[in-house]
DNA sequence: AACGTGACCCTAG
DNA sequence: ACTAGGGCCACGT
């Protein structure tokens, strides 16, 4: 059997780096914010961080599939190097990152984490 | 199928 | 301290 076309169910972007960027990222606590190019890093991929950042994209989105690892992603933990809160006009309102943020105690002024060292969580570190 | 564009980050001038 | 440029790689056109 040729398995030339095999791969009918191929979800593009459904790749090994993006579930465990998932993954990772479901291991953030509530009130603790990382970076795109700490998980990177933590995963291997040092120099990968905007794939991160797409994979937070992907998990934002509404299961097309209704996939088997539906399970949500606190992609409002995940901000840049500086505390910035660059992902924000992807979620479903501009606000709602930040919203999500504060409703877990953590303060947020001009789209940027307040006091950003002491909520950062670095997965090479402390997992 | 080449080209431009990113929820980024690091290095060099 | 600031600006430019390179690398990464998935996606839309």
């Amino acid at each position: 059997m040729s398995m030339e076309q095999g791969t009918a169910t191929a979800r593009p972007g459904s790749g090994e780096f993006e579930r465990d960027v998932h993954a990772v990222a479901r291991l953030i606590p509530p009130g603790r914010v990382t970076s795109y190019g700490a998980i990177a890093r933590y995963l291997g991929a040092a120099r990968s961080s905007r794939m991160v950042g797409w994979a937070m994209n992907r998990a934002l989105e509404a299961d097309p599939n209704g996939a088997p690892d539906a399970r949500p992603v606190p992609a409002h933990r995940v901000v840049n190097r500086l505390g910035m809160l660059s992902g924000r006009l992807h979620f479903p309102t501009p606000t709602a990152m930040a919203e999500r943020l504060i409703a877990e105690g953590v303060e947020v002024r001009d789209d940027r984490v307040v006091d950003f060292d002491a909520r950062f969580w670095d997965p090479s570190t402390e997992l």
